[in-house]
DNA sequence: ACCTGAACACCGTTCAAGT
DNA sequence: ACCTGAACACCGTTCAAGT
């Protein structure tokens, strides 16, 4: 059992923390103009310190994306369970895709980011992703119990089929990644009985 | 109507022909081991040839890619066409869909490539996508007129379902993307009359 | 007509030296 | 305890000089 890593420390030197908060906002800045594989040396350009500065602060890429997504992620896993308390758990199911398929749009390049990270167990992302994934699970499974998905779809084809539907629409549009999303949830749902 | 663009050249010199077809070659090897994105210089060490001489013969990556390309993506379109004739029209689109799927999973990167060039006309891959994308509408269409795939699916839909399916195989595995390729065109279809 | 390889620009990453 | 910036490695792309 690890803990969830390099929380913004408590008690840094002034000037630390100063740099950490400017990395940040910038590298926030920056990944939305170019994708989260945007240059690290126009991060540090913008939030004028050296290249080392950013390296002691984050040492790896995903490190400095996981202090970007924390928070938001952190939302996305709590926001599914209490979408469990929702008067119809199709609903509840679609709903909280459809924030997790906007969550992954919100930098280009991140859809892929929390792929691999699911398969990733070394990436700083991996927890955070993880913790996303049984979220779904947890509305994949109340869906299932209330007759609407069928059995056999699985936590990992609802979390690959939200990324895929993110992906694609960074490509495209959001209306396309909406229009994808829905085809692919229709499809894991059993036939309705009709008449 | 503008030509389909770079053919192996008729007519070069035998020691240029013989360098542009160990970049091929070797491009074919490079790409599949590192993907689309993988080191031109790579290519050109193993070819044995300066950086310079990868230039010459293929201006830009999507050249080369397009020339790595251009045979299987005729087969496809080419397939589309046969495929009309198949005697269930929804056999047929799944059956195409799969062979496009299996396409874009040949080299890592290949489906944002595919997605790209669609969107982009002057991309070099382009006309190519497009034959492919022009094909899908037809066994669509076909589908449509059977009355198993819905009327409001388009084209490009099922463009973006494919490479959004074979992009997430590509992440995780080849099974996975055939589960979220059954259900994206699950959900495309008309609900079956029950009774 | 084609090839070579140096040159330039840009970047990720590390680390010894500073304060 | 943290920051700086040089150093190294690697790459894409261009182009003058060769053959």
């Amino acid at each position: 059992m690890t803990t969830t890593g390099p929380a913004p420390q408590r008690r840094m030197r002034a000037d630390a923390r100063r740099n950490y908060e400017r990395l940040l906002a910038e590298a926030a800045t920056v990944f939305a103009e170019h994708g989260v594989e945007a240059s690290l040396e126009e991060i540090t350009r913008r939030a004028g310190v050296a290249n080392g500065t950013l390296y002691s602060h984050f040492p790896t890429r995903q490190a400095l994306l996981e202090a970007l997504l924390r928070s938001r992620m952190q939302t996305l896993s709590g926001s599914a369970r209490e979408l469990l308390d929702h008067p119809s758990a199709h609903e509840a199911l679609v709903i909280w895709a459809r924030a997790v398929v906007a969550h992954a749009m919100v930098y280009r390049g991140l859809a892929i980011s929390m792929m691999r990270s699911i398969e990733d167990e070394t990436s700083q992302l991996h927890a955070a992703c993880q913790a996303v994934l049984t979220g779904g699970e947890r509305l994949l499974n109340r869906a299932q119990a209330a007759g609407t998905v069928r059995g056999d779809a699985t936590a990992a084809d609802l979390y690959a089929l939200i990324n895929a539907v993110a992906w694609a629409g960074e490509q495209t549009s959001p209306a396309q990644a909406e229009r994808l999303l829905s085809f692919g949830i229709q499809g894991m749902c059993l036939p309705v009985a009709s008449g």
